[in-house]
DNA sequence: ACATTAATTGTGT
DNA sequence: ACACAATTAATGT
């Protein structure tokens, strides 16, 4: 909401000073607008023409996708320092979007017009770097996804959905429905319920009204 | 404080 | 998968 240059600029030397060199910071802070979602606010939506970019600043977004049946199906992430990098591929294509992107936090982003892209590819190294290390990034986590699919029976999604959750929050005590969990891995609620108590006797978890406490160590 | 409703979870078929 | 019971949280009076 805030489009004040020098704020963005302070955020960006906060969160990419690192990754980004001075001229980038610069072209970013003039072109940027800085936005923040509530949760469960869209950043962007299925088959709507993509006109800017997010850079995290903080919080936490999901991508998801549809499935043939009006499914929704959980893709990955993205948190602070992230972007959407399949969303380049996107528009260089002028394709609209293919993803939902939901904020699943409170979320602070940059958003930045689609056609500076190409230019910044061409005139910035640090940008190619970054686009090419989060797409890669993006493909790991990918195939980390179909692997569980293929490989894993229901239990071992659930367990692994879980702990990747107390990865991601920073916290073991997650605020998390059945149903939630059950729409995310694309099954149903009492299944899921019947697996959470089984890993509860197991002693993995302790389960609680809207909260599972996942023990690790 | 109490009653009513809605949401969440557990269980049997 | 469905139906229903049981439990808890949210809201109104």
């Amino acid at each position: 909401m805030k489009k004040n240059p020098a704020f963005l600029k302070e955020q960006l030397h906060l969160h990419f000073n690192t990754i980004f060199e001075k001229r980038l910071i610069n072209e970013i802070s003039k072109h940027g607008v800085y936005k923040t979602y509530e949760k469960n606010d869209l950043l962007i939506d299925i088959g709507v023409e993509m006109t800017h970019i997010p850079l995290i600043i903080n919080g936490l977004v999901k991508i998801s996708r549809e499935n043939n049946n009006e499914h929704e199906i959980l893709l990955y992430y993205l948190e602070e320092g992230d972007t959407c990098a399949i969303s380049f591929a996107n528009c260089i294509h002028q394709s609209k979007s293919m993803f939902r992107a939901s904020a699943e936090e409170k979320v602070a982003c940059i958003m930045f017009p689609v056609d500076k892209t190409e230019e910044w590819m061409i005139k910035f190294k640090t940008w190619r770097v970054f686009i090419i290390d989060s797409y890669h990034n993006r493909l790991e986590e990918m195939i980390g996804v179909i692997n569980g699919l293929a490989f894993f029976k229901l239990d071992s999604r659930i367990y692994k959905y879980l702990t990747n959750q107390v990865k991601i929050r920073n916290s073991e005590d997650l605020l998390i429905t059945h149903q939630e969990i059950a729409n995310d891995l694309n099954s149903s609620r009492v299944v899921i319920s019947r697996i959470l108590k089984m890993l509860e006797q197991q002693g993995k978890l302790k389960l609680d009204r809207r909260k599972i406490h996942v023990h690790v160590s």
